[in-house]
DNA sequence: CTGTTAGCGCGTTCAA
DNA sequence: TTGAACGCGCTAACAG
């Protein structure tokens, strides 16, 4: 591969003449310039990224950490980042931690040592916050995305996601609802917290026993795929809210295989959910992330903090749509009125 | 930060030695190594990736060029390849071309320019194999994922779409069916050229008349749309196999639109299909891409190239499976028969 | 307007 | 068993 250097010598003129021209960093007579850009068609030659970033100091690249690349949420979220990241010339370096904690640091590691100009992060489960701690001290920018923790202070793009939640609950106590269990998954996971914390705000309001609710947080799918059975076999239960995509589909094959039917039987509700709903049956009534979105914020927050490391952290919380369908409507509730 | 430097004063080595120590890469006297550890650990020293590359000429990272990121099949080989270049100690950079030939080419050449040690490339649709010659040209290892292009000397790793699509329409012509529409998308596309050819393949085995079946391969999502609707209006048609996700949900829309249900009315086929098709009516007859598997095994034909560069090209086609299920059951085929 | 030169941080000869 | 010194390819400060 040719070099600045073979490029020089055929346009016969020094090598930071060529830097220039290729820059645009200084002016230089026309001939002379098309002498070099002749040069460089003839050579074939191509900028080495590399040498350029040793040299500059920075790479034009960012890295983004996600907790779990199989999910269609973070799948979508990627997809915004990688949109966002050529909009701002920058190259995405893609990492996932599958939910495991020392993935996730190693991951950070390797894209600090490659020296990424910021890093987007969808923390782990399990991570502890002593790790954002130490990146903290890092000068590099970061941005946390999806699950947020608003005591540190960091830049954070996630969804309002105790209001959705406490939106979505109302409806359904509004449509007479008094008995949920509420599939929450993982509590250490902030974004989950806040749901089941929306679920206790519009409980609350309504003035709803909490207490009568079941809420199943353990991290075993078998053990709350059991619990979940176990709560709906001791009856009483008129609706289930799932807080991810895959709760979702452990809840919905939990009540087939109960014998209980959407929206007959019991109502159902998911956060993030399936995609095309509305193409199938039963139509579920969902709280969706704008999750492309999500992305790309995190992208505008970085570059504008890669610009000026100055100002106080901010945390964007987008709205989520409530997506109201059949699973959620004409069930039975004769069992629970007076 | 730290540098090497900075770690070779404090031990009181030179710096050859503390690279050596870093990368064991020549014996060093127990206690000077242990030295050069303990200075690497107080200054908190990290090894520059990207000074380390810029020396070795390689960086240890590969370039993955999807054609969309939106399609969920596409986001679990991005899954795949991710998962299987850690494996393999290499960083990913993803790019997405959006189907958009421009884009690809623009994303090859950052990537080319940022020295990945290879490239794994699903191609856009519009993309013209000539990009692919000066491709060839580079010393970077290239391995084609999902859309190949036989013809050219790449590693390549794909879905035996042809034999797939024939093994579903010999069962559906076994079923009963002898009027097709195939929603084919666009033909340039060689993955689903592979899935009409199958079709073509089955009905001449089974003396079916190629011509009476509607194929629609309309690049316009809204000019498809509206040839399925006028296809279907004109009658006969007992079958609809869609051959991606996409133009799934598009025709699986247009059937509700006429007023047609699966599978009473229309049997119904597609490729790559949904997510949690158990959980969800009508459920669907589906070709399953291993799609994360075949982000897998292009890392692995892409990592064995870029340990020897001589050694024919490889083609790998993986088995998808074929899921039948209620959407090409049942259904009335009175109209067809004798 | 252009050229010379000093590193960026590292790996790797070549000598000792 | 270790160290000195060169250069990967580039940008930027300085000199002219």
């Amino acid at each position: 591969m040719a070099n600045m250097v073979d490029v020089a010598k055929m346009a016969d003129v020094s090598i930071s003449t060529v830097s220039h021209v290729l820059n645009g960093t200084r002016h230089v007579q026309p001939e002379t310039r098309q002498r070099v850009i002749d040069a460089i068609e003839r050579t074939g030659y191509r900028q080495d990224a590399l040498a350029r970033a040793l040299r500059r100091a920075r790479t034009d690249s960012i890295g983004l950490v996600v907790s779990d690349a199989g999910e269609p949420a973070f799948a979508e979220m990627v997809h915004g980042v990688e949109s966002a990241a050529v909009e701002h010339g920058l190259t995405l370096l893609l990492a996932n931690s599958a939910e495991d904690a020392d993935r996730e640091e190693r991951a950070v590691e390797t894209l600090l040592d490659r020296r990424v100009d910021g890093l987007i992060l969808a923390r782990a489960a399990g991570s502890e916050p002593a790790i954002l701690q130490s990146l903290g001290d890092e000068k590099t920018p970061v941005v946390l995305l999806d699950r947020l923790y608003s005591e540190l202070p960091f830049d954070q793009v996630g969804a309002d996601n105790r209001d959705s939640m406490r939106r979505l609950t109302d409806h359904l106590v509004a449509a007479g609802h008094r008995r949920f269990v509420v599939v929450s998954g993982d509590a250490r996971v902030p974004t989950l917290q806040e749901r089941v914390d929306g679920f206790r705000d519009a409980l609350w309001a309504a003035r709803v026993p909490y207490e009568e609710q079941v809420v199943i947080d353990d991290v075993d799918p078998a053990v709350a795929r059991a619990q979940l059975a176990s709560a709906l076999e001791s009856g009483g239960i008129t609706c289930v809210i799932a807080c991810s995509t895959p709760l979702a589909a452990m809840a919905l094959e939990t009540l087939g295989r109960a014998g209980l039917t959407t929206p007959r039987d019991v109502a159902f509700a998911t956060f993030d959910g399936f995609a095309h709903p509305d193409l199938f049956e039963p139509r579920i009534t969902t709280v969706r992330q704008p999750a492309f979105d999500m992305g790309v914020a995190a992208v505008r927050l970085l570059v504008e903090r890669m610009a000026s490391a100055e100002s106080s952290p901010r945390i964007v919380r987008l709205r989520q749509t409530l997506e109201l369908r059949g699973s959620t409507e004409d069930h039975d509730l004769r069992q629970v009125r007076p």
